[in-house]
DNA sequence: GACGTCCGTCGAAGCGCTTCGACTTGTCGC
DNA sequence: GCGACAAGTCGAAGCGCTTCGACGGACGTC
């Protein structure tokens, strides 16, 4: 046991000295690129362990051109879908450290300049984009950027980039035919807040079609509006809703925020959930639980969707092909909140 | 305008040459660590723009001995507080770049062994660590680590560590207090799940005795417990709450994911609020702001807490001596959740 | 006018790692 | 028993940057 050199930092020469081999053997060792003896192996590993050696980050990244990070570039405006974000942002770091890289955590408040400079730092190897819009502005800069990404949720014009994300339009379907089945023929999807809409966001679209697709397919009478958040603009937007079609039997709620008002509210209108109106959720499962009644819901697989996403770009990382589009069928959980509708 | 050299990147000698400069030159012009003509500095500024030169991170890292990265440690359990923990994340990031400096995400989930491998490969200066707990396993690492962290919570054992929060014990007296005020009597701090206080959660302990010690100073009566998240369980523990203590005329709820069944399911047990039962809460102003009424509260400031926690890094990345503790003063913000008691 | 003093700039020496020949053995085929 | 070849190891050359000491010239001083 020698006293350790430099009191900061065990470096790979400090390894190979006890270990009594050249730094370049302790470096094969640990990156497995060339073949090393049994013998030698386990000598430059106990080392390694003796000392406490852990490989400079910075030289790595100097003289290999790989940083073992991927950034995760995630919206500044955190207004709504906060815990689903936070969801992602988690199971995105957890998928990475399984490959053997870190998260560098990036808003996008510093705008196309902050992207710029991440890439050219060569600070990350890859980026992951979360909360895309229809039309946005970082995405013709990735384009350019000669770093792979990719994205969660899909913009307008998705060519040249690979892009994962729950199938929200067959999610909208999914709870159509779900209403359907049970004999719902009256039917209105509570979106998100108009201001979502506006952004172009891409969920809150395709979400919208394939509600007013499948409505149509089965012969439902379907209205969609945008619904903000807060409960006293829940009840007064469920007050106009109802006030305007009294025939509704059943809503589809993407809107988390929205959830928790729209079952509180419904009962004080004088509609029983699920005896008198059905509803089911687009909302993590978390709050589908935790609901009352229970929600029939369609979770956004975050977890999935961001193992899939850090796949897809360890994949590109390593130059091999992937498709281009990664749409995570929706799997819809029957709670207690949806019923056939009143007779009358 | 020469063509690039390298289509890879454009590096500090590529500056130079277009600049007619020697490299150190650069480096100096870019630092500012020493004296540069005006008309050189503006020669290379220029040759940077033109072509778009940014700096290695990882040969900066390796020579200067500053990765300019700071971590962000999160608990990967991730179940309450979410919108909060989000909130302090991305303040934390933009706080951060302020100084310059990017975030590098962690999650607690590699143990001990991630934030070793995090500082001793020397990818960070310094840990911020959030959501402490009283009896914290990273904690002790944390000491011998020989890199400057910031914890944002308070640990049993503080010494020797610089930690930032809002003054929870404060904030449960600013809450009896105002109740007081109203003429109040017979209050009761709705808590944290009960999973929370077992875990032994500086801020849920810590409130609740600012909150019984003031309620005792002023002479109310004063009962508080965990309450568990979810409509159902919300309702269920109103009502049995409600039962044993039929006079309570106020509520403290400190528990973002109850606010909302508790304001619903209150008038639904025959209690208006406020006319009845006044409610105070402890959670983000956003929360407050979408309840119906309208809910007096005591905000976490998450941002400040987190400008904070990345100013007090910066300075003892700098060797600057700062505070061991620095409590933020809570802000009560009266709405229209809270009255005087009824008459009765 | 010779001498210290700054100011502004340069060149070179690393920072700790990966990687590319090249070299030394041992092994096999015939 | 000799060349061919693979396996295992080493040394050295960078990766792109910061930083230190040195150096030339402009300036002020006596």
């Amino acid at each position: 046991m020698d006293p350790v050199k430099s009191p900061d930092q065990v470096t790979i020469a400090d390894v190979a000295r006890h270990a009594g081999v050249a730094g370049s053997t302790v470096s094969y060792v640990l990156s497995g690129k060339r073949a090393i003896s049994e013998v030698t192996r386990n000598r430059v590993l106990a080392s390694v362990r003796a000392l406490g050696y852990h490989p400079n980050a910075g030289a790595r990244a100097l003289a290999s051109r790989r940083a073992n990070v991927i950034a995760l570039v995630l919206p500044l405006r955190s207004g709504m879908q906060v815990p689903v974000v936070m969801q992602f942002a988690m199971a995105v770091v957890t998928s990475a450290r399984r490959f053997d890289h870190d998260v560098l955590l990036v808003t996008s408040d510093e705008g196309p300049a902050g992207l710029r400079r991440i890439a050219a730092s060569a600070m990350v190897d890859g980026i992951v984009l979360m909360d895309v819009e229809l039309d946005d502005s970082r995405v013709p800069l990735l384009r350019e950027l000669a770093r792979p990404s990719v994205l969660i949720g899909f913009p307008a014009d998705a060519a040249g980039l690979t892009c994962v994300d729950l199938d929200f339009h067959r999610a909208g379907q999914v709870c159509v035919e779900h209403l359907a089945e049970l004999g719902h023929r009256q039917i209105a999807l509570l979106g998100a807040p108009a201001a979502v809409y506006d952004r172009g966001t891409g969920f809150a679209h395709r979400t919208r079609s394939g509600f007013t697709e499948a409505a149509a397919r089965h012969g439902m009478t379907a209205v969609t509006r945008p619904f903000e958040e807060g409960a006293a603009a829940v009840r007064q937007g469920l007050i106009e809703l109802l006030d305007h079609h009294p025939d509704l039997s059943a809503l589809v709620v993407q809107n988390e925020a929205a959830v928790g008002p729209v079952l509180a509210t419904l009962p004080t209108l004088g509609r029983r959930v699920p005896q008198d109106v059905s509803v089911v959720g687009i909302c993590p499962d978390r709050f589908a639980e935790q609901a009352s009644p229970m929600l029939t819901s369609v979770p956004v697989p975050a977890e999935e969707v961001a193992r899939q996403a850090v796949a897809l770009l360890m994949s590109k990382l390593r130059d091999e092909p992937v498709p281009a589009a990664t749409l995570l069928g929706p799997r819809l959980t029957v709670r207690d909140s949806t019923a056939a509708p009143p007779a009358g």
